[in-house]
Parts: structure tokens; C-alpha cells; sequence
DNA sequence: CGTGCGCTTGAGATACTTCAATGCTAGTGG
DNA sequence: CCACTAGCATTGAAGTATCTCAAGCGCACG
């Protein structure tokens, strides 16, 4: 059973569970079997081919997916700070071809996959929130896409930051340029596609340059227009870049409240 | 209105659609105003930036899906053949951060978007369907991050082609080694985040070494096992590539005819 | 018969990698 | 409290995968 705050945590992260009736959610909650779950860092959230009957929204800490070639070869998929759902994949198939793994301390929601795809089925608000979910998935690993085929390393660097900046002032986790990140350069390299060593140069580059310090686990931008320009993002591309995706109501006529 | 052979094409190449009932079938196509709708080459489906308002699953013809940086590098995101849904985003924006432009002249069942999100509230099936198609699209789409950020260019090509095959040979269209291949080299070269400069060289090594010929709009691979080791997969690996993503009625238990 | 698009090829440039070594810091065990 | 280790950041030098620029060629199309 999962107590009252988390469920207010839970609306206050993702707000489109606000359209959720306090009713609905609470029963939701319950028949879902819902729970809180802490992870210590390097911990596995989900493990490559291993069978999942669970989906969680992480509700404090950062975690990461990736995948690892045969050979060694690591990708980093995604980034999940407060408000991501970890997986929405994990409602189609039980097996997953990547692994998650708790990248600080975290706290996560846990509920069965069952009752959500019962909930999909018959709570109108459950079948918008997960498929919305899903799509966000898929614009942001699109975005992601088109920065690994055709950006160059600072591009992918600044942009990699400026995300992850964004991503974490929505929530109320970044005030000023400088907020808590702890990745280390192997996964930003990782992530990017690049090697820690040339990660490395470029960060230097940065710093020297007071564009950026990404540092003990804390980055600062310290030249924030700067930085956009560098990552050929104009200023209120990353206020596009919502917690979920807006439109859904516009699309369908429903009222949030519905 | 469509026809009859339109449904049955349908469900013919989205095997999915199978779990509705005809009844369900018909009155669904009906209410969501389905009708065929045929674009040249270069033709633009969908246009960045610009609201859409449809949805279309893809009957016959190559498309593709792109976006194009502001100073001009362009990543194309997917290749669309029979039996794929355009885009499935749209059911959450209207508009789109790509464009989808017809590579073949193709032909598609177009339906309105206001109609599916009905469906989705009220069909249950249909709620199944769509929430199958993002998530496979989401799993197509980080398998080609993976690509992106960690393969080289051999890897990728090889990987593509291979891809593409299955696809094809998945819906009927391509039963021995060779099939028909509407890429140009600047298709490949967009689509791995090269060159086509480069893109050339390594297909002239491919061809001279007698594994893969691709020419005049055909593909044909002359060395499979050893075109799978360049890619780096196994032969089953793209078995487990479906139409449509396996495993739902695993997890939930609900009967393919519900 | 030109014109354009796509394919091909060469030569030189460069962004990024690989290999290898060094130092820093925190944690661990004695 | 010190020695030892492991993980991470840093830096240099050399190598290479891929790109850029540039030119020529063939074929389809008007």
C-alpha cells in the first residue's frame, strides 16, 4: 500500500495525473498493487532479459537505461530524473532488450503491470496517460536520433546538459544555471556516442571557456546563451520539451477533468 | 469509404487488427471516415510544422520520415513499408518535428485522427492496437540508437539493409535474396548518419566482395551469413523484428479475440 | 541534344579514437 | 594513521574512420 504524500508526489511530478479523479487514483493505486521502492546506486531497476511484471515512475534519484553490444560497445538510451515512468516498453514485452540501473540513491512507484493494462482498458484516463507517455518516449528518442547521426561532440555535449537542465528545472530540482548531475564523463560519452577521452577535451574546452563546468557531480552553466548557441537550440525549444506531451486534449476535445 | 479488399489488405499485413471482430472492423473504418488516399514520389504525407489531422496505415509503396537541421543536415528517423502506420505521435500533436515523404508511389488507408482517440476510449482493441504500434516504434527507434552512437559505418549499412529485408520478406514482399530497394545513396546515407560519399565506398567493398549488390532500385544479398557477421547479428535476431510487437496478450491475458 | 540527378573516384583535411601514462580522491583493510 | 586499491579525470602522441572538395561519368528525361 503506498501512502497519501506519494500519490501527491505522484500527481505533483506528473501532472496528467491530475486528470485522474482523487477517487479514481486512490482506487487505481490500490487494485494496482501500489509501493514504494528505494535503490541504492548501481543498482538494477531492470535487467536485460529478464522478465518485468512491474512498471514504476521515479518519483526521487536519477537512473539510467542502456544497452551493451556483444563486444563491449555501451549506449546509453535515456536519462530518467523525478516524473519519468522507466519504462513504458515493459507493457508490450516482458522481456526488454536493455538494462536500467540507479544511477544515484532513488525512490521509485512500483505497480503491476496487470491491473495497468486492466486500468488501460477500462479507466478512459489511464489508456491517455500511458499512451501519451509512450509517445514522449518516442519524440524524445527521435530527438535523440537525429543528435547521434548528425551533431558533432560539442553539439551533443551542449545539448546533452541543456536537456538534462531543462528536464530538471520543470520539476523544480534546477533554480539557477547550477544544479545537482551526477554523471560521470563515461556516460556522458556513452550517451553521446563519443569516448570519455574526447568527453574530457570538450568539457576543458568549455570550462576554459566559462561556458560550462560540469564538475563533482554539479554542473553550472556559466554562459547560458552561450551554451544554446553551441548546441543550435533556440531558447524556447526546451520549454517545448514538456514532462509530457501537451496537445492531447486539444487533439480530442476531452477536458482535463473528464 | 473503403472497400472490402482495403480492410482485408488491412488486416492482412497488420495481423493486429485481426482481434477485432469484422463487425467491429467495418463499423470502426466507417467512424473514423477510412478511405484510400494514393501520393507520387516526393510527395509529402506529412509536413513539419504543419497540423495533421489523419493517421494513415501504409497499404503499398515505400515512405519515409525525416527531420532537417536549420543549416540543412537531415536525419531521416524511419523507412515506412506495407503494413506500418505512418505515425503514431500524431495521435498526441498535431504538429509534427518531422516530415514523412513518399519514396515509391504508395498507397494508404487514411483515417481521422478525432475517431481512433474515440476508439481508443471506447474499443478496447483498438486501445490495444495503437498502444502495440507506439511501443514497437519506441523499440525500432532505440535499436537505431544503439546504431548510431556505437557501430561504424559497415555495421550500419549492412544492418539497415538487413533490417529492410525482413521488413520486407515479413509481409510477403521479398521471398528470396533479392527484393526491391527504392533507396538512393543519399537515403542510406541520411538514414546512418554518413555520407554518401562514403556510404558509396563501402557498398563498392560490399559488391567486390561479392556479399551485397545494390543497384538500380534492387537489393540483392549474395553472402548472407557473412552480410549478418559485418552487421554484427544473429540470424534470429531478425525473426524477433515483427510486424508488430509480440508478447502483449502474454502479460495480459486477454485472448487474441476479446 | 542538353540538362540534371545519382554514382564513382581521388586527394587532402579533420574530428574523433586508441593507447598509454599520470595524478587525484575516496574508500578499505591492517 | 598509513598503505593500498579502485575509479575517475587529465593529457600527449599517434592512428584512422570518415568527411570535404572536386571532378568525371552514365543514364533518363524533356
Amino acid at each position: 500500500m503506498v501512502d497519501d504524500t506519494s500519490l501527491n508526489r505522484l500527481v505533483e511530478l506528473f501532472p496528467r495525473f491530475a486528470s485522474m479523479s482523487r477517487h479514481e487514483l486512490v482506487k487505481f493505486a490500490e487494485k494496482s498493487n501500489a509501493r514504494i521502492v528505494e535503490d541504492a546506486p548501481r543498482e538494477f531497476i531492470i535487467r536485460k532479459g529478464v522478465a518485468t511484471h512491474e512498471i514504476s515512475c521515479l518519483l526521487s534519484g536519477w537512473a539510467y537505461r542502456y544497452t551493451v553490444l556483444p563486444d563491449g560497445r555501451r549506449q546509453i538510451l535515456a536519462f530518467k530524473t523525478p516524473g519519468d515512468f522507466v519504462t513504458v516498453h515493459c507493457l508490450c514485452q516482458t522481456e526488454l532488450p536493455f538494462s536500467v540501473q540507479a544511477l544515484t540513491p532513488t525512490k521509485r512507484l512500483v505497480m503491476d503491470i496487470k491491473s495497468i493494462i486492466d486500468g488501460v482498458r477500462t479507466i478512459p484516463s489511464v489508456s491517455h496517460i500511458f499512451y501519451a507517455i509512450g509517445c514522449h518516449d518516442l519524440a524524445v528518442a527521435e530527438d535523440a536520433l537525429v543528435g547521434l547521426g548528425r551533431r558533432d561532440a560539442t553539439e551533443k555535449i551542449s545539448r546533452l546538459v541543456l536537456k538534462l537542465y531543462y528536464k530538471q528545472r520543470n520539476v523544480g530540482l534546477a533554480d539557477d544555471l547550477a544544479f545537482e548531475f551526477p554523471l560521470r564523463q563515461n556516460h556522458i560519452a556513452d550517451a553521446t556516442g563519443l569516448t570519455t577521452v574526447h568527453v574530457n577535451r570538450i568539457l576543458r574546452q568549455l570550462r576554459s571557456a566559462q561556458i560550462l563546468n560540469v564538475e563533482k557531480g554539479m554542473v553550472e552553466i556559466r554562459n547560458l546563451d552561450e551554451l544554446l548557441s553551441l548546441a543550435d537550440m533556440a531558447p524556447d525549444e526546451l520549454d517545448s520539451y514538456p514532462v509530457l506531451p501537451r496537445g492531447w486534449e486539444d487533439i480530442n476535445g476531452i477536458e482535463a477533468t473528464a
